[in-house]
DNA sequence: ATAGACCTTGGACTCAGGTCCAAGGTCAAG
DNA sequence: CTTGACCTTGGACCTGAGTCCAAGGTCTAT
């Protein structure tokens, strides 16, 4: 006969780490985090989870991957749960300044490369020994003459 | 009369701290991590540093700047240090590394960028209440249809 | 009834890159 | 001689996001 069991309700920690794909380990710390509700237990203390909570946790991952911190998290899930008014207006702003610390980073980053590439091109270019990069990164000790601006 | 102090040799600790940019523990930090050579002593213990070791330092800076680790800079520092041959081919090989993370970085920003874009509009869209956004990054629990990708 | 897989707890540990602190030594000025 | 700014050391602590562990309880199959 077909176990009715994995319809739906009553996950063990072990199920709904394996269905959410973190560890046993994380969604304690997770709850102890406030970033999972405390689940409801067996008589002998066991946790059992819904499927509202795998999705809590997906949701975390989530946040996470759009480069929310957990403080951040919570503070989201806070929001939702609460159906604060104006919720989508904090939210929005949310989106705004993770947005904007986006953008900053980008620009770090590629100037960032352009350095990079640039100095690569002259590591190629050298004839082997006494790496002129290295010596580059060193601030004002110009053994060699760095003659790369034009 | 002009203290001839200043001129070159034999920066306290504090001076060097204060002409890399870093603090004192931090300088102390660096050298019990071999990123900086034991400094000299006076017969009292007072480390004594020279402007190489400012450079040193600026170096270290640098190297963090475009992403580096400790560890990546300790390998760099002892690769110029030893004037190992084949010294600008590693150089060029720890820059491609660098450059292919950094373009690795990039692309994620971006797609994330993307995403969180797209997010703000609907939220901005929306009428105010029980945000789109918020419910979006729950995995299938689509109490609002999203009607998005239209 | 016993093995093996699962669960419980609290607390320690990890990593990187520092920062902070206490208790004491040194040095220049007043 | 005392004050205040500087220096020394070893070691503890911090942040963020978990991971690992030991000692014990439970459940399932054989």
């Amino acid at each position: 006969m077909l176990s009715m069991k994995r319809m739906s309700d009553g996950l063990k920690i072990g199920e709904l780490a394996e269905r959410s794909g973190v560890s046993r380990d994380t969604i304690r710390f997770y709850e102890r985090e406030g970033l999972l509700p405390r689940p409801q237990r067996t008589a002998t203390h066991y946790r059992i989870y819904t499927d509202e909570d795998v999705d809590r946790v997906l949701f975390v991952r989530q946040a996470q991957a759009i480069g929310l911190t957990l403080d951040g998290i919570r503070e989201l899930i806070r929001l939702e749960t609460l159906r604060t008014p104006g919720e989508c207006r904090r939210v929005a702003a949310l989106l705004r300044e993770r947005i904007e610390a986006i953008d900053r980073k980008l620009a770090d980053l590629k100037a960032l490369r352009r350095r990079l590439a640039e100095s690569l091109e002259r590591c190629d270019r050298a004839d082997s020994d006494a790496c002129p990069v290295v010596l580059d990164l060193s601030p004002r000790k110009p053994r060699v003459r760095t003659e790369v601006s034009r």
